[in-house]
Parts: C-alpha cells; sequence; structure tokens
DNA sequence: CTATAATTGATAGTATTGCTATTATATTTG
DNA sequence: CAAATATAATAGCAATACTATCAATTATAG
C-alpha cells in the first residue's frame, strides 16, 4: 500500500477541475508541485505565478487545468478525502466488533502523516499537512454555499456519515454522532496545529501522541457512559 | 449590562495598533465599521480601501491606526476575548460549585450571539460572529509563530488556562484540560458555521441548541466517567 | 506522412490589493 | 494665536488573480 498516490486512481468532482490534471505530465506537475509548495508557504503566499515559474511553464496554462487556487485547493483537499474514505473501508472490512473498527477509525482520522509508514511518501505527507492546516481557510469562507451545491463536500460528509454510523453502533442513542465525528476531524487538526505553534492551548507531553489520546479518550467516555 | 463595548473600556495589547483606536473618532469609526464590513464581506474579501470610502477617510488614515488588516483583525479578535475573560471572571464570581461554574462557562464559551440578551447590540453580535467565522483564518498561518511572540494569543491563552482550572476542579484527574477547552472554543465556533452551511456534518434540529447541548454533554461526560 | 486538432508557451494586459510616501489642510492644545 | 498634531488628498508601486490573443509544438487520425 506504498506510494498510493501514483497507483490507485483516485476519482475527484469535475466540477473541481477545468482539465483532468490527471491526464497529463504538466496536470500531474501542477497537483505535486502544488502540493509542496502550498505546504510550504501557506494558502495564502501560494500563487500560480510562483507554480508555473517553478513547473516551468505559465500562469495561462495552469489556468486551463483549474479555474482559481481556490480550486485547485479543493481538488487536493478532495483527492484526500478521497483517499481517507478508501482507506476506512479497507481497513475496516475485516473488523467485526464496532468498537474496534471506532478505534481504527480514530486512529486514521487523527493521526499525524509521519506518524503512519503507509503514508511516508514524497506527496501524501504533505498533502495532509495541508489538510491539518490550510483547508479551514477555504471551508469557512462566504463561498462555501455556491461551493456545497457544487458538491465540493460531497466525500467528506459521507466519511462522517460512515462513521456516524459506526458511532451509532457502538451507541444507538447517542444523539450527535455527526458532530462527534466533524469535531475530531477538524479538532485534531487544529490541536496538531496548537500543538506545534501554541502549546500553551493544548496538553502536550514530550512523549506519546497526546492529540490522538485525547480524542480517543473523548470518542469512548462520551459513547460509553451515561 | 448593556453595550459594554461602549461603557467598559477594554485594554488591547499595544503590539496590535499603530495608535490607540479608542483614542479618536475617526479610530472609533474604524472599529465599528470594520466589524459590520468584515461580519458582511468576510475577511478575504475585505478591505481598508473599502473601510475608507464608507467613513469618508483615506487608506493612508487608517494605516496611521493598524498597520495591516491582519492586526486589525487581531485588534478585534483579541477585543472579544477580553471581553469574554471580564464575563467570564464575572459571571462566575458568586458560583461556588466547580460544576457549575463549569456549565456557566460552557454557556457563555459556546453560546450564540443572538441567544445573548447583553449581547444585544449592534456591534457586539457581529464581533462574535467574526470571531466565529473568520478568527480561524487569521490564527492558522505562517505568521503564527511570529504574531504569537508579540502577545497576540494572551488573553485567549489566559482565558484557556482559567477554564482549565476549573475543569480540574470538576476532575483534578483529567488529563487533557487545556485541549478540551480550546477544542470547545474552536469546535463550537465551527459547528455553528456547519450547522449554518453544511448542516450534514452536524445534527441540528429545528428546534433547540444542538451545538451547545453536544458540548454541554461532551464536556461532562468526558469528566465525570470513569 | 500529412492535415487537423489539441495542447502548451509567450506575451500582454486589467482591475484590485496591500501598502508607502508626500504634501496640503484641518483641528486641537498650550 | 502659534505650534503641534491629525487627517485628507493624491500618487505611486509591486504583487495578485485573472483573462485574452496568438504562435509554436505535439499528438492523432486518415
Amino acid at each position: 500500500m506504498k506510494a498510493i498516490f501514483s497507483q490507485i486512481k483516485i476519482q475527484v468532482n469535475p466540477t473541481l477541475y477545468l482539465k483532468d490534471p490527471q491526464s497529463s505530465e504538466l496536470g500531474k506537475k501542477i497537483i505535486y508541485t502544488s502540493i509542496k509548495r502550498i505546504d510550504e508557504l501557506g494558502f495564502e503566499h501560494f500563487t500560480f505565478k510562483k507554480l508555473a515559474r517553478e513547473i516551468n511553464s505559465t500562469e495561462a496554462s495552469i489556468y486551463r487545468y483549474f479555474e482559481s487556487k481556490h480550486k485547485l485547493m479543493f481538488y487536493l483537499i478532495n483527492w484526500y478525502w478521497s483517499f481517507i474514505e478508501y482507506r476506512l473501508v479497507f481497513e475496516i472490512a475485516n473488523i467485526k466488533n464496532p468498537k474496534e473498527q471506532l478505534s481504527k477509525v480514530i486512529y486514521i482520522l487523527t493521526s499525524l502523516p509521519y506518524l503512519e509508514s503507509e503514508l511516508i511518501d514524497l506527496v501524501e505527507a504533505p498533502l495532509k499537512k495541508i489538510v491539518m492546516n490550510e483547508s479551514v481557510k477555504v471551508m469557512m469562507t462566504k463561498e462555501v454555499d455556491a461551493e456545497n451545491k457544487e458538491g465540493v463536500f460531497t466525500v467528506y460528509k459521507s466519511i462522517v456519515k460512515r462513521v456516524a454510523a459506526i458511532i451509532l453502533e457502538v451507541n444507538p442513542t447517542y444523539k450527535y454522532p455527526n458532530m462527534l465525528v466533524s469535531n475530531m476531524i477538524e479538532g485534531s487538526n487544529q490541536q496538531r496545529f496548537f500543538e506545534a505553534h501554541l502549546p500553551g492551548l493544548t496538553n502536550k507531553t514530550p512523549e506519546s501522541d497526546s492529540v490522538g489520546k485525547f480524542y480517543r479518550d473523548l470518542v469512548f467516555k462520551v459513547l460509553l457512559n451515561e
């Protein structure tokens, strides 16, 4: 399951691109290089001009693939979400016990990129970092309703739904399964950011993964107690 | 306790402004009007030029108060956080029971602007909306470490610390009090956004405040169970 | 192998943004 | 009323986010 990005052809909602970047060399270069540069510069400082310079192409050519850098960003995020959904389904397939399933899910959704041996790849690791650090900035905008209509959040909602179903198996009377999932996904991303930059907002300890433990503890306490 | 913004002089970290906006008419207009416009347009579409036009002033004049729109945004957020800290201290003062204190705190930190009669004001309500919808975009940037050094997050950390202390009174062995607080603050803001724009990620019901209930349920279950 | 279409590159241009600099005009204050 | 200070007016600049045009290259189909 190594180098998944290159082997598994993950399908991304066509509203997110003008021309499928997976269909040409230039397209692939755009994807690969933009992942590295967005991770490095942050979404705000990343521009098509910088990207074009790096891949020896032009802004105009990049615009033939993506309508805007916003859309490119959503393309990458959606690719990642699709990949996560794939993993979710795959890794849970042969687990029977819902609690064990949930445990695995928590790991997949909250773990750090470099902790996952399967993700050690030049592309997937920075992609996860992008999702962690940058995605909230393109989600929480005034354009969200229009983008939602275009199906930008379909995969994300599907993941939440899927995990919520497992939660309801663990505790059929729990009232807020979707919120518990979306809070865990977004929260763990943000807590990772806090750990790195604002540790006073966290309870970071030198050893051990406190973000992962925090959410594991939280989810199971919320579900298994009265 | 009405119209707090106008009555109580809240002190904001001077690194956030070049000239104290509370010290002049123009300064106050900048604050009041920017709150309304950032709320309306979102941080990305808000510009000093638009603001200047509206208050019949010029970009150059606004730049004498604030180094950048980023700093102005932090000024507003900090003002809000200081205000919340003030409320927190004030409203908890005569509650003895830590659980009741925590209950009050959860309400203050997660409630919607228009649900709080004290906040119904032309300024505080949109200010809370700004913090809910826009603040994460200026927090999660590559500049965060530099801004943290300038003390931009001092008040926020202080709130987290304060509430974490109450949490430890409720459950002295709980390992992640800071994370529980920052997750609740940031999470509730985001869940409000989801409720309004991506309800599929939440468990919204027509009546009753599900975000508030979700976090209340969550916090107490996490703290009061083994 | 050539005609045709599709893709990319080169270049230019536009409106807006974020910000600085300069000078003139008000306004406050001592 | 003079001096200091604050604000307005104007200009300008480099960067950003795009769009448009046309030429050169490459792929593809007959």
